[in-house]
DNA sequence: GTGGTCTAGACCACC
DNA sequence: GTGGTCTAGACCACC
């Protein structure tokens, strides 16, 4: 599903949390599916168990997912989760974008500029 | 001045043109700088001097670098450098950035309408 | 096609390059035509594959190839390459050719009277 | 004093004939000078004492030296020598250079003109 | 010490 | 099977 980089800045649990929004909003999880278990994911991640488990946590607390003793863990019945993970990633990646922009010295009009050339270039890529 | 993720996809030698690069672009380094010799570059980063020789290499054919035997690898003395390097990462940036946004489904009219948005939250950082 | 001198001066991943370029001026190999596999034309060579790869890849650099992952390596489909690189090589060994007589302590004098003498005794190989 | 190509297609003993008239045609060597003995030769060249011997005796034959029993083989004391020499290998290296351009498809015109055009360039090196 | 070349060999991606 | 990346390590050229 995704990689771990095991020398960024990013705390490995979120890396897993963001990996798992990311596979909602593209939809390759949807609400209801099972997440594979911490055990087996440790594994396929070449992470610890820990990780995995405080990464799981932090979803439920997030109210993303329900574990369920002895049968898994699951992505809640939530069919605005996916709209809701999907603006939140959004937003993120913006304000990502914006601050690596501004950190190569861009001005807000270069940024508006450079974005809307880029825009217009891009072919509309799905009408779905 | 920076890491390298050894599970990403790009490979090594780009990485490193990359963090070259954007170190100039911030003014990290400048024109006629020296750069790490190969073999304290490699120690300081954990791979093999052939890799950074090949990533010095390719920046030399690319009119960054100049490559002196016995003396050191060096950028060179072009001032117009910098700026051209800031407009390459730029358009990379604002390049992935779109792509990001497109994957997760967002029209040209969505994407448009979320960076002006944060953009006008965002201070102008530095009048300078 | 070539043979390598392994006790040149010239490093051995020019030499190829130089055997190429040749082997396109004389019309052995023509653009669009596929190079030996790295791995073959090694073999055939006696040398490292990773010294034929780093003569392919500078002849990529160079314009000259095209390396189509799991394909091969072809020479460009470019009907300007040959006419290109004959010139390149007439003056090489032209500058190859004065260098080494101005070495014998010939002045300019002498290497214009002594190929005048040659080329008039010297037949017209080939009108064709 | 001078590499053998052991891939070439000029048997080894005529390389070494070549090589001691280049040295001799270039100062490095002088009528009178005494050769290397054989053997030496042979160890510095990396080839057998055979084939020196076989260079040495050419040498002879072609009056360039003279092998005195016991003492070693000295290049004659003949004013001469050195133009005779360096005429040969003039004409040779223009034959040489001449086929070559030949054999890239260049006509008489050509060669002419190009020749023309980079002794112009080329600085007088030397008006001794 | 610096960069440059080369070998040997592993492993990956695309087909 | 093809090219692409990377490591490990040797040896050379220039200073």
């Amino acid at each position: 599903m995704f990689k771990i980089e095991f020398t960024s800045d990013q705390p490995i649990y979120l890396q897993i949390i963001d990996g798992i929004k990311k596979a909602v909003a593209t939809g390759q999880l949807r609400p209801g599916d099972q997440l594979p278990s911490q055990r087996e994911f440790a594994v396929h991640l070449g992470v610890n168990p820990n990780t995995v488990q405080r990464a799981y946590r932090e979803m439920e607390y997030l109210g993303l997912t329900v574990a369920l003793r002895g049968l898994g863990t699951f992505l809640r019945r939530d069919a605005q989760m996916v709209v809701r993970i999907k603006d939140e990633l959004i937003h993120q990646a913006t304000k990502t974008f914006l601050a690596e922009m501004k950190s190569l010295g861009c001005s807000r009009e270069q940024i508006d500029y450079i974005v809307q050339q880029l825009l217009a270039e891009m072919p509309e890529c799905s009408k779905k």
